[in-house]
DNA sequence: CTGAAAGCGCTTACAG
DNA sequence: CTGAAAGCGCTTACAG
């Protein structure tokens, strides 16, 4: 009875929801003030202010964040796409993301795409929605995207990618260094027949460990003859690593181009031909995502500092954000190779 | 120089987002009528439908939701609130979530929260964003809270939870029926000192596993004598595991609260104590994550319907998105027990 | 400190 | 089919 509104037969299904308007009538004060006393820093009498509060209160007020954005020109939301995550190093990872927003004051609006394709159909979406700027992980931007994006000054970063371009914001893994981090390791414990198992294909992750690893095979007059196409899934790296052990001439150590591709190598080498890791075989990962670390796998990997990559792709954004017109920013981080039981060379 | 504003000068530090308006102008209709343009089933000529697309196109427009948002009363955003993500077991939830939205045209608001406490703290975050309805993950919703969000006619849903006045809608798998699967599997096989490696304290989860669990055993006549603390984390079941094994008199079988601690467990029978799992040892888990079936755990364990009880929570949201005012629904789901090799009585 | 008014970018009756 | 106008719930100069 006493909540009536102008509209005499509305039909919303939804309830009416409590605007400043209500409260300013029941407090008789304008509804700009109501405003005031809701967007910090601007002053209201105290009298005031703590009607208004009661009020508020009273009728389960809550700012309407959608209004604010529309006439602030900022939504406080980020968008972060995803591409394929089943890896365990993804749940980290929005973890990690989500949780370093939140403590900016930012809320993530997640995006799920299977490949770049998918996720230049959903870009747009995040667009309308005008997200203050977008966390890309894993998946390259055509330049054409990139540029499509670049007039719209929404900002972008690239996590784990980059553009050959180098003209759109990005934190990588630098994963040449690592693919030679990984050679150089099986080189020194002294194997000779080095395998690598692919991850998915077309990938710049991919390309760039294989070429890290065969350009210090080369180095040392090795060719890369073992490879085999890999996923990233663990499925894929139990299949790539029986074809691999099914030849006559087998490899005596495998670099595999993620860990869970490597898990799934290590136990079809075990499982399957019996053969002793590292004994008849070292195995080497990428990423270093916690299961590595324990004891029925306990792989030598080349870690990925996801915490440094997150950080500062954080910094990056918000940086951008700030100065939407400032370069391309590119950033490097350093693999690090983590010697445990999958290898020789390490400490017994 | 082409683009002028009607504001001489203005410091907008974002670029100028192309409006209707700007559209309008340009091709000589209302901004009515590129409104129409733009949401399907209104007519317009077709002569005219075509110089806006054009000029759209032309300018880069993109529709703005959040405007779209505020006249229309829904924002196509659903909240979507993760407690604690570690485990395996929510990668795959956050993912099957995101897409079966994603496919029904919603977008997804993230929030990581730490335990029940943070996640009533920020909820409201979710209702200022207007979302048009709420998952909530393994955490309980106060009655207070319950019933605040009832007066918004904001929809709610608990998943892996319920609350015992069934006053909110909710998808849980029926934990105490798993734990007694739990116990009649381990009595099958022979075992007469059953061990239970608790979850999280206080979840109602842990609660009603271990209820189910200790309500068989007490039906053959036995006590829930070996019973450790863990958290749902790989090491907290490592931990767990060896203050029971290190005792004098040891349990013949454990059931864990879920997967991750059940590995953890499995690591240090094997590991530490050289046990022979299921020869001295036999363990289940609870969740059946991927890697459950990984050669190197083969575990044993009760399977929560991952993809059923997504279906069914995305289905009791969609209803009550569409009939805010119905009864809350409450769904059980049926776990079941997946035999590998942790446990004797399997085929071998 | 405070109110009246304009405006953010849309949708949607209301007339024609 | 189409335009003028009101309104969604806010913020923010502009005056006082």
């Amino acid at each position: 009875m006493a909540d009536q509104n102008q509209l005499s037969a509305n039909k919303t299904k939804r309830k009416h929801r409590v605007s400043q308007k209500d409260i300013a009538r029941r407090a008789g004060v304008s509804q700009a003030t109501v405003s005031r006393v809701f967007s910090d820093g601007d002053s209201v009498s105290e009298q005031k202010r703590e009607r208004v509060l009661t009020i508020a209160e009273e009728l389960g007020y809550r700012p309407d964040a959608i209004a604010r954005s529309l006439v602030q020109r900022d939504t406080m939301i980020i968008g972060l796409v995803i591409v394929r995550f089943t890896n365990p190093f993804y749940a980290r990872m929005i973890k990690d993301f989500t949780r370093q927003l939140q403590n900016r004051g930012y809320s993530t609006l997640l995006f799920n795409v299977e490949d770049s394709q998918e996720m230049e159909e959903r870009l747009p979406t995040a667009l309308q929605y005008r997200v203050d700027g977008v966390i890309i992980t894993s998946a390259m931007l055509s330049s054409k995207m990139a540029a499509e994006y670049a007039k719209t000054g929404t900002p972008i970063v690239l996590f784990n990618r980059y553009t050959l371009e180098g003209n759109v914001n990005a934190v990588c893994c630098d994963n040449t260094e690592g693919g030679r981090l990984a050679a150089q390791t099986l080189l020194e414990d002294g194997h000779e027949r080095l395998a690598y198992i692919a991850g998915e294909q077309g990938s710049s992750t991919n390309r760039d460990r294989k070429q890290g690893f065969e350009e210090v095979l080369g180095q040392h007059g090795y060719l890369l003859q073992w490879c085999e196409q890999g996923d990233y899934s663990y499925e894929s790296g139990y299949a790539a690593a029986r074809r691999l052990l099914q030849n006559d001439q087998r490899p005596d150590a495998i670099f595999c181009a993620n860990d869970l591709m490597a898990m799934g190598a290590l136990d079809v080498a075990r499982h399957e031909f019996n053969l002793k890791v590292p004994g008849d075989l070292s195995i080497i990962g990428f990423d270093d995502i916690p299961m590595a670390q324990w004891p029925c796998y306990s792989l030598t990997t080349i870690r990925q500092p996801f915490k440094p990559m997150v950080d500062t792709t954080i910094e990056v954004l918000m940086n951008a954000i700030q100065s939407p017109d400032g370069e391309a920013d590119m950033r490097w981080v350093t693999p690090e190779l983590i010697r445990r039981r999958t290898t020789r060379g390490g400490k017994v």
